[in-house]
DNA sequence: GCCAACGTTGGC
DNA sequence: GCCAACGTTGGC
């Protein structure tokens, strides 16, 4: 099994959005960027996630993913109404791709990115706390895995 | 709103 | 293939 976190801006995708779903389930969809899009290309079903909160007042982790469908095509890349329409990819030729996850757990309160920060020599080379990162989907070790998850 | 960092685009 | 210009991300 691998570890990711993900990541959406609350004002488009927040954590109470997906609660409200049915059964918890929404496609992780509008990635545009290589290196995220093949990191959704490595998940398997049963991978694990965090799901993050970014550019808002407190950004952190909000709850606990779990991928429940592989990658396949986002289709809102083929639809021109989309803001996440990309003329460059046809139904023939796919060029973006989507999962399916669900939220398993929402935390009663979120592990906020300056805790995260506080840890950082123990969760050693974390992309999420490096300077620059702009990654929207990145990769999580089992060792920070399991250091993160008491906290939540 | 600012700004650093980074990815993408497109001319050459 | 290079690289400048541009757009976007995301914390603060």
């Amino acid at each position: 099994m691998n570890f990711w976190l993900m990541k959406s801006e609350p004002t488009t995708f927040s954590v109470d959005d997906f609660a409200k779903l049915p059964e918890q389930i929404s496609p992780w969809e509008g990635v545009r960027n290589y290196q995220a899009r093949n990191y959704m290309r490595a998940m398997k079903v049963g991978d694990q996630g965090f799901f993050y909160h970014s550019s808002c007042p407190a950004p952190g982790i909000m709850g606990i993913m779990q991928v429940v469908k592989a990658a396949y095509p986002d289709e809102t890349a083929w639809d021109p109404t989309s803001p996440y329409f990309d003329p460059r990819s046809t139904r023939e030729n796919p060029r973006w791709d989507r999962v399916d996850v669900q939220l398993v757990t929402r935390l009663q309160e979120p592990v906020l990115l300056k805790t995260l920060h506080t840890l950082a020599s123990e969760l050693g080379e974390f992309p999420l706390l490096q300077r620059g990162n702009r990654l929207s989907v990145l990769p999580v070790t089992e060792a920070q895995w399991k250091r993160i998850l008491p906290m939540t």
